[in-house]
DNA sequence: ACGTTTTGTGACGTTTCCGTAACGGATTCA
DNA sequence: TGAATCCGTTACGGAAACGTCACAAAACGT
């Protein structure tokens, strides 16, 4: 997603490697997406829109290189960087990794910090674009580097919250989001927090992005949730 | 079925394996059928027409691998996904329940977080709504990712109820749906609600979507039901 | 430590939607 | 033709969903 708080999708079949790279991961502030096989990894990427993939070569079920060929030839659909890691006596196949669309490629053992920094490279080259060009929606514009909304022009002040809301919304805009969906994404997977909650800062994400005139964006979707445009 | 609960058929003939998946089912938010043996079985895919099938290798009456075959062979069907269950004993025939048409295959003792990710991967494939692909009948266009329904272009409005009655005719259009059966799938198993309730929405239904003009869709079958075209 | 900002909740008013009853038209069957 | 179903439509009371406000607690920066 697009919030300050980049989301990691991890797919790697082996525990143990698993937790270590997660664990470095969120030391430095990602949010990661655990996969074991390349079926869960396929679902994740469809039902939470990471920034950023971490594919092992070998994976149960669907291999890595065949996940990096779907994700990266499917049609219209953003460009999520991957990062492919494999074993070094696999080192031969690393011409066919990056020819099906890989965007890094590293080898095992690879150094964790070399990793983080690959990481942070490929999250560099894709975010600033996805925010400018397609976060795009109406007139309003979300940069998610410098944390900063504007509307025609003129910028806005939102709070952490409806921030992450609106940057939820304009990653896919029109599509439904029910109160649950926003509260696992926003507030976190496990967070106690009633449902009404959502209502309140949907109302003052409406209010921030009306206070200088313009129509309401944000669409409520009775019995369903709330959607942009 | 299109609205947002899609429904698994539950095939197992051992009652306390059978609620702990039915348990875990229902708490990804499917709504589940459950069955016996083959010929229930059979039955509720005929009367309810299921998102998808889990299905126990080993089963009185009917085993799980014929009504695989007969399911997959029939003509002119919606192509329901079919994932086998059995037992490890019976590994061997790995290959025939594959080749029978099963979609997936999974072994006992399962991982039941598995089996859910499995679950969800056959209904992607099947159930393009989830990717924002659109159902057409005639012209009309229901979109259940954005929750947005238009006729000849225009939007129309429904409410919830009538949208969900949309999206289930348009699952398979021309299919005749009982008022009971409605009321399972729309309202839910147990809610206690008088059969005429239906044909006010139905009612209701008709006005939306005629009211920019355009016939009306939705075809009245006396003693039977409704379907649309 | 203080003031500011943000957050979650409860309360209340409003809108929309739902379920039922009732009536009248249509269809079937004797 | 008349009775019995089945269906379409309308109206209405009530309930559920939603929007908004105010307030206290928590987080934050200074």
């Amino acid at each position: 997603m697009s919030s300050e708080q980049p989301t990691v999708l991890l797919v790697e079949d082996e525990p143990a490697q698993r937790e270590v790279l997660a664990y470095n991961l969120e030391a430095e502030g990602f949010r990661v997406l655990r996969a074991g096989d390349g079926e869960e990894a396929m679902m994740m990427v469809e039902e939470d829109a990471p920034d950023i993939i971490l594919l092992d070569w070998m994976l149960p079920n669907i291999s890595g290189i065949e996940i990096c060929r779907r994700l990266k030839t499917r049609p219209n659909c953003r460009d999520v960087p991957i990062i492919m890691i494999s074993a070094r006596s696999e080192e031969v196949d690393r011409v066919r990794g990056l020819e099906t669309g890989a965007d890094d490629y590293v080898i095992k053992p690879y150094s964790v910090i070399e990793l983080m920094a690959r990481v942070r490279t490929q999250l560099r080259r894709v975010r600033p674009s996805t925010v400018g060009v397609q976060l795009g929606f109406e007139d309003i514009v979300l940069d998610s580097e410098t944390h900063r909304v504007t509307r025609a022009g003129k910028e806005l002040k939102l709070g952490p919250t409806e921030f992450r809301l609106l940057a939820t919304f304009m990653e896919k805009p029109g599509r439904v989001w029910s109160r649950e969906q926003l509260l696992d994404r926003i507030w976190g997977r496990d967070i106690y927090v009633d449902t009404r909650t959502v209502d309140v800062h949907i109302g003052r994400l409406r209010k921030a992005l009306t206070r200088h005139g313009g129509t309401d964006p944000v669409r409520t979707v009775r019995g369903a949730g709330y959607a942009l445009g």
